[in-house]
DNA sequence: TATAAATTAAAACAGATGTTTTAAACTAAG
DNA sequence: CTTAGTTTAAAACATCTGTTTTAATTTATA
């Protein structure tokens, strides 16, 4: 007795998809309803806004990554000798997991979350704190641990120079692949840009504090 | 006789105040023109686009940048043993000399910059490549030879992990600011985000190629 | 000063967006 | 089968966007 695909779950397929490509704020309900192939009223009835949709769009990866991550996290937590270089291996697993969600998940949610915090970084940020402030803080306090030299106000810059990169990593993503291949001949599979990013920012984190 | 302030000027510096705050999508031309306190249509009859807007805000800063940038690097190329933070301290002067341009002007070309980078990826890279494309080239050779371990595709990479981190320490710099302020009592001047950066960027830069 | 050109002003235009309304169709319980 | 509740459909709404048009005004030229 296969459930039938129900609206709802098509429009957050088609949005996701969407979102992932082109951008929150760039993909209009029309576009979405279109390719999801319902009516465009049935966003605001099924959902409220475009707003929640997002929300909901980014809830579902979310929901799967954040418990994950923060297992791995308190894992770490417990050596009493951390490398940054670990720390950033910490997201890995989550990330693969992310594949049960969707095939391609992991890539999506980065693309997702790039869009998210590029677009609207207040929006995301209370989101995130709201429902996943203890992870971030545990995030901090490992990232610490591997750093104990640096000043919890240089690490505060520092993740974020992180964020950054990652997020542009993933934005950037499929036009610079694009690029790679084409300059370099060198095929790049979106997955593998995590591989060349995580030593980028161990080698970043890990730097001498400025004098 | 101090020629009075045009129109187009008006347009200029309202357009960039603007722009840096808000970026370029979200400030609309109306909000533009009112604050600028000009008709709507000075703008298209001044500029002709929006499109235009952007560039001419651009090109005033980027034509003082970029020679003062190549002629850096070109100074640094003529040594045979080069540091990937010789290269990134190659920005400061320039950015300085954009205090000339107007008051707090390093600020805001990064600011700038930053959401150039952020919205419209295509629209600038071509427009940087077209003007400035040897400089961007001479910038990627002496990255290279501070790290001939690197292999072209992998420094393709992190300087563009590079552009991420800085784009995003810009656009979001306000707001970390803030944060950092609240969090930590530590107020960081704008122009210092960059002191804070360049060790990160070279350490990222300098990191261990991936296995 | 008279005339031509350049600039400014006000209004309308054409298109897109998220949202709401209203009615129709479907679905499930009594 | 009938009815009540849920879902879908079509249209209109209100607002915003960049752009164009037309006319008034200012500026510069001869």
């Amino acid at each position: 007795m296969a459930k039938r695909v129900t609206t709802k779950d098509k429009i957050l397929n088609a949005a996701e998809a969407l979102f992932a490509e082109h951008g929150f704020e760039q993909t209009s309900l029309r576009q979405i309803t279109a390719f999801a192939e319902v009516n465009l009223a049935s966003v605001n009835y099924h959902f409220g806004s475009k707003k929640a949709l997002i929300q909901a769009v980014m809830a579902r990866y979310l929901e799967v990554f954040m418990p994950a991550l923060d297992l791995q996290l308190a894992s770490l937590q417990k050596q009493h000798v951390i490398s940054t270089r670990q720390v950033f291996d910490c997201f890995r697993e989550p990330l693969k997991q992310l594949s049960s969600v969707r095939k391609g998940g992991p890539t999506l949610f980065l693309s997702l979350l790039g869009f998210a915090y590029a677009e609207i970084q207040g929006h995301l940020r209370r989101y995130t704190m709201d429902h996943f402030g203890a992870v971030m803080e545990r995030l901090l306090t490992v990232l610490h641990m591997a750093n104990p030299q640096l000043s919890p106000v240089d690490m505060f810059w520092r993740l974020h120079f992180v964020l950054g990169a990652t997020v542009f990593a993933q934005v950037s993503g499929p036009a610079l692949r694009e690029i790679a291949a084409a300059d370099f001949g060198e095929t790049v599979r979106a997955d593998q840009i995590v591989d060349k990013l995580i030593p980028f920012l161990a080698g970043g984190v890990d730097a001498a504090s400025p004098t």
